[in-house]
DNA sequence: ATTTCATTGTGATATTTTGACACAATGAAA
DNA sequence: TTTCATTGTGTCAAAATATCACAATGAAAT
């Protein structure tokens, strides 16, 4: 990520892109224990945000989605839910940016191009925290994962995205149950608990929550338990996909 | 409803409007036992759409489409829910509408201005049909109920956009219950089991339809019946909006 | 006037689901 | 060898749901 991007931005690129039409994406993982969410900046010394950007003008929203994410953080072909949108006409002004910029590059930008507002889409996914490799050499400081009890200030309304979109997830949950994106392929069932614990802020009782979710019938117990633990080794379980579908077909849902 | 509504969707308006998103409503009610759809014409020689329009630059989206609707249809103040934006760079032209006009309105439009491809943002409601009053002198010509199952062909992606409408509407019933809407101030536990059967398109058991959703504890039953009924009569029940925000506050859901 | 009959309120009962708790099994760490 | 946190699983009670039954109602039919 360098200047460059910036100048995308701020150009929003007028030949090719839709420049008061964007996406933002509310990456989730858990790690530690917490719930996180994914951060960027388009430059060290500017704010906090969400990966986001542009719509290209003959791209649908989903597809800008994945490109723009993976463009600013090298996370790719994950699975985004569009969930609301934001059209306050004073969410977003490119004036804020252009107030915070240095006099160097405020030169090579033309605010008059640019749209008086921009609308944008959310996104939120759930992410397997090892699965994912952000780019980028500046790593830290233009790309981290943040606990979502301790933001930072944010630019724009992008807490609000992030409420939203967390609001967003627990619905989506009675509809479509986390396993199948947040988790490695293989997982217990102390480990799935845990999710719904800290997605949900709230504790579970062990025994009714594995029945529960047995009798959905779209896991898959398996021969191998996981090793190296110092107790009793859990049974590891597998998200079977064809179950997934006749269970959906039938109107199930999977409420905790 | 007359050419000029047309002239400003062709003409987008361009200096209050943003030619390249609108909004489209959903607008759900039940009739005789069957589920309907409001559909409009823009003329009477154009095909059926449904009821949307372009959003004011300076206008938030939510205001945008009760804007709309009211001026499309005559429908006032209800609560439109945004469940999904349709974005596909082909679902929409302009070239299309252009195509099918006649040369007189031909010659003032100037296609030029308008944007090359238009994002929509979808809207959903349910009314009491008996509490909706179309206007327009042209009713039948440009503004129907149709039934959902007896849809006629549909201009653009709007036959996806009602398809999506209903699952979205399925999905929200789980936490928000339709009585506050669809229904007249008093209204029987037969009309709310009957309302539940026709959108989930499915019968539902009378005796534990009644217990779940009376342990909701958002509906209170009067002392009156309905009266003029050929058999026993029913006691009546109203919505009660301050018990409703208890249970909303508990976290609790309205699944059937 | 009397009977008919579809519909409703409600209870009785069985079945399923959920919640709370107990306890033995496990296996690395002490 | 012992300790001990964790897990799988069972028991039991409580709550929720499904199934069925039956009396009450009151306009319509006779």
């Amino acid at each position: 990520m360098d200047q460059k991007a910036l100048f995308n931005l701020l150009e929003a690129n007028t030949q090719s892109m839709i420049s008061n039409l964007s996406v933002d994406c509310v990456i989730f993982t858990i790690q530690e224990g917490k719930l996180k969410v994914l951060l960027t900046k388009l430059l060290p010394k500017l704010g906090w945000m969400l990966p986001g950007g542009f719509i290209n003008k003959d791209e649908a929203a989903d597809i800008a989605a994945n490109r723009v994410l993976f463009q600013r953080t090298g996370v790719d072909n994950i699975y985004l839910h569009q969930f609301k949108i934001f059209s306050d006409p004073d969410r977003f002004s490119f004036q804020a940016f252009y107030d915070k910029l240095e006099n160097q590059i405020k030169e090579s930008v033309d605010l008059s191009k640019l749209s008086e507002r921009v609308i944008s889409i959310g996104y939120f996914a759930l992410v397997d925290f090892e699965s994912i490799h952000l780019t980028g050499g500046m790593f830290d400081e233009v790309t981290k994962w943040t606990e979502l009890k301790l933001l930072p200030d944010l630019m724009f309304d992008h807490l609000e995205i992030i409420n939203e979109a967390l609001k967003a997830l627990r619905k989506e949950l009675h509809f479509k149950p986390i396993a199948s994106n947040l988790l490695p392929e293989k997982f217990t069932m102390p480990e799935l608990q845990s999710l719904y614990e800290i997605i949900l802020d709230r504790l579970i009782e062990r025994s009714s929550f594995q029945k529960r979710v047995l009798k959905w019938d779209i896991y898959e117990r398996l021969e191998e338990k996981r090793e190296g633990v110092a107790h009793k080794r859990p049974f590891l379980y597998r998200f079977d996909a064809k179950k997934y579908d006749i269970a959906i077909s039938q109107g199930i849902r999977f409420g905790i």
